[in-house]
DNA sequence: TTTT
DNA sequence: TTTT
């Protein structure tokens, strides 16, 4: 059947992005990814809980992440469990579970370029003439628009 | 900036889906949604509270809604808040708030074409030689797969 | 920082759920769970992915998945991610990621007890005055109706 | 039934919130949130989108909101959709679809009380010692924290 | 009405 | 207007 597999994170990165080419020249990024929880026990004290996470990145947003994306960024990631098994060369068999993410939202002030000269603001979509404002007339089918046929642009960084 | 805007809806269809063709040939599907949550208040006491949404369907998932959809259908949905406004004949400003829906998952044991007379099982996939299941070598990317470009079939039945 | 770490899925379960009941009587119930994508590649094909997670639900929740679950109910699970680490007897360093739900949704169209001889329809909260039906009168926070204190009964089978 | 009506919400709050207090001393706060997606259209043109959304908040979250939120602060917010209804002093219905949150994440680098005095960084969990770095042996429910019995503290600004 |  |  159809079933649903969706991961919503949003953390900090452990470290810079490891950003690889394979062939064809498609693009993978991995990195650890820290999501902080607050709980408060029953005696009501305060208890933070770190889990790291590993997420993997393809194509497009593997380039976003490799150009915004290091130590530090505070991301969103929203995508899906993977668990891949082998065995090392010891013969063990091993387990690793993956966030392969779908999308992916910056969530730091400014991000920095690679080499952090150029501070490139995360917020620069905005200037497009948002079609939020654009008045709505009649129900039904009217005044509705049509959405165009692609998906949310989730690789794009500007 | 980028945001984010997300809905998941598991419910019951209140009607039948009324479908519409626009220009160009683009289907539109429109239903009420039923989400029924159990809370228990302070007293212990069971309070179910049901909610109605509207949904909004386009496309490919429209005509899904339109061949697998009815009355009392179970769904779950993925999409996002879209609040249209307009003024009525007599000039009142009047808002309606939809889900759009980027996902749809049937969740009935078994989904019945329009003239109920070929009941489809919806777990139709469930048999295939699920890809999870080959095996993976190595560590890093060597034994990784390469997911396809193209996003998840939301729009298929089978 | 106050991060997020959320997982949803929709899918069944593989087994019988192994329930245990640790020290002060607390349950604790572990399945694993399949959910099944369908993807359409490059060339149109249909691809099924079937993924497995382990899932650990504590508490109520586990008692619920006890009398309620077994091999092959379809559920719906929202948790969070939490990955384990030890060294076997060898030594080796072994990983395990889980699904800890915080709430569950019980999917079939009528749910089995243990022992399968009382079958217990799913739906039976819905009969009570729902207040969603309550009229709501004025704006503001006039008519706005305060929550009750308490959270949705999560661990509820009824 | 149990039913799923989830919404998560990345955004910007488009005024200072309006905080108030009902009877028995209890805080609710309102605001509206911009949420900017970014789509590409068939063309390839980028598109953006802001969707404005109704956010209520009640006791502990509606008095963080109120020490913590303004104008301008980015959230994440995940809750409910609740649709009110009720009539004008003309006697036309209106409908208000709104969001009541049951969890809020601030995600502004530095949060600033109230008079602005005093930036709170929001980072402030983050250097106690995390649970996650403590050694689990064994596999099952050896080395199995049992989680605390509360839930997450949604309403804590530290 | 936000954000860049 | 759904579902049990």
């Amino acid at each position: 059947m159809r079933g649903v597999n969706k991961v919503i994170l949003i953390g900090n990165l452990g470290r810079d992005p490891d950003v690889q080419f394979l062939e064809g020249n498609i693009a993978v990024a991995k990195f650890s990814l820290a999501t902080t929880e607050t709980f408060k026990d029953r005696a009501g004290k305060l208890i933070s809980q770190t889990e790291w996470h590993t997420v993997v990145l393809w194509r497009g947003l593997a380039e976003l992440a490799q150009k915004y994306l290091h130590k530090g960024s505070l991301v969103y990631i929203e995508g899906r469990l993977r668990t891949r098994s082998w065995e090392d060369k010891e013969g063990n068999k091993k387990f690793a579970t993956e966030v392969v993410g779908d999308n992916l939202v910056m969530l730091d002030k400014r991000m920095d370029v690679n080499n952090g000269d150029h501070p490139v603001p995360h917020h620069s979509t905005g200037q497009s003439s948002s079609s939020s404002s654009a008045p709505h007339h009649g129900e039904g089918y009217a005044g509705m628009d049509i959405p165009p046929m692609s998906e949310p642009a989730d690789d794009l960084p500007f």
